[in-house]
DNA sequence: CAACTAAATGCTTATATGTGTATATAGTAA
DNA sequence: TTACTATATACACATATAAGCATTTAGTTG
């Protein structure tokens, strides 16, 4: 695999290795939402959440949409919920193999 | 989703998020690797490769076997290459896109 | 036009991450 | 024990990332 993959591979990792960046997404899940909308479900300042969202929307991950002085967002491909699917599952194995040494 | 989960799930991707673990990674999708074999491949300084292997550990991503001086590593959930081939089928989605509206 | 609202950007500061160089540790062998 | 090899760690420094606060831009309405 090129080294040039490797760092694009990289830069999706890195947008998603945010908490606050994986509960947009999360909120995301069912649909667009305005950031009017996102930004009271963080509990965060606008500010913060616009940069998050320039993030992901830089990276690929999201697509804006603007309807008058709202703005979209939306998800661009399905298969980012896969990702986060997984790493949720293998997060909860790791947690159960270090629960059963612990017992 | 909790909080708490979103930051251990933001760890895992900080921890793929850079080019040469994900090089690492893809050394050890045959199988376990020795530090000896892991190094060469990468072509860095061999304290910046143990560094990148400890972190990998510290995450739960790789364990760790020692055999005379050689410390082999291995991926503990096979998952993880789900991880790494989805987020590479979106990269190349995402470049499709992007030259054809070049095109 | 002015006043307003929603979202984005600039600037500053704090913290995290990555690397090189040197050194330490663990294990082997003479 | 000493000398050697494989790997890990400590320290120093550079760069990247994140957040708060102030301000700007884009769009709407009166």
């Amino acid at each position: 695999m090129s080294e040039q993959v490797k760092y694009f591979q990289a830069d999706i990792f890195k947008t998603l290795a945010h908490p606050m960046r994986l509960h947009i997404l999360e909120l995301l899940r069912e649909g667009e939402r305005c950031v009017c909308e996102i930004v009271p479900a963080l509990g965060t300042e606008q500010p913060n959440v616009s940069r998050h969202l320039a993030l992901l929307t830089k990276e690929g991950i999201l697509s804006r949409r603007k309807e008058g002085l709202k703005v979209f967002y939306r998800v661009n491909d399905s298969r980012l919920y896969q990702l986060l699917d997984i790493s949720k599952e293998m997060l909860k194995m790791h947690w159960e193999s270090r629960s059963k040494i612990l017992a």
